[in-house]
DNA sequence: TGCCAGGCCCTCTTTAGGGCCTT
């Protein structure tokens, strides 16, 4: 059974070959980090072999390299590995709709699965930080002065920064609020409310809580 | 920091178009 709090999650991010899984895009290195109770508790990092050579545009975009990714296993040993440690978690990813295509498809290549459900940091974060100057990880990042050692673009860094935003997002609401514990489905809900209905929602929730 | 896609979201909208975000 999924953790019910938001506080409990795991946050995930793909590097890939491409935007589309569809288009015949494979993932290229995944990284994990297990939030327990508000604390970042366990890591997962692993890159994975495509099978065939990346672009040299993703190879400068990422630093993996194709002879980085030639040593690495492939994915059908790397995905159980990883269902594993996903297993009885919620997810979160910044533009978790991208990360969900990608580890749906990766999945489906071997016969692991996961039971939790998505929300989305992105989603989350243009509804919370509406004065941001944009919503990329790298800018919320900069503007909730969130930590960070300095590499972009590699899976578990990314996966950190954005657990470090999720982790901000539940205090900035709790800080505003009268809420002990967020319900992950709250967060869920409030990503899809319009902006103008945040507040508002908190609330109605805050009072009823 | 470009192209391929897809979902969200705003507006000069809803019989649509284009920017944002992910690699």
């Amino acid at each position: 059974m999924s953790q019910r709090n938001a506080d409990t999650v795991v946050v995930l991010d793909f590097e890939t070959s491409g935007l589309s899984p569809d288009m015949g895009d494979r993932a290229i290195e995944i990284g994990a980090v297990l939030i327990e109770s508000g604390q970042i508790t366990d890591r997962f990092q692993q890159l994975i072999n495509p099978g065939f050579r990346i672009s040299g545009f993703i190879a400068d975009y990422t630093g993996i390299t194709n002879a980085m990714l030639q040593k690495a296993e492939k994915a059908q040993h790397v995905m159980p590995q990883f269902a594993e440690f996903i297993a009885g978690h919620n997810l979160v990813a910044h533009n978790a709709s991208f990360d969900q295509r990608f580890l749906d498809a990766e999945l489906a290549r071997t016969r692991a699965s996961y039971s939790g459900s998505f929300a989305c940091s992105m989603l989350l974060a243009r509804r919370l930080y509406q004065q941001a100057p944009n919503h990329k990880l790298g800018t919320l990042v900069e503007y909730k002065q969130l930590p960070t050692d300095g590499t972009y673009h590699r899976a578990l860094a990314d996966a950190e920064m954005t657990a470090y935003l999720w982790l901000q997002m539940l205090q900035d609401i709790q800080g505003q609020y009268p809420i002990e514990q967020i319900p992950f489905s709250l967060l869920q809900k409030l990503a899809k409310k319009p902006k103008g209905q945040v507040s508002s929602v908190l609330q109605k929730f805050a009072k009823a809580s």
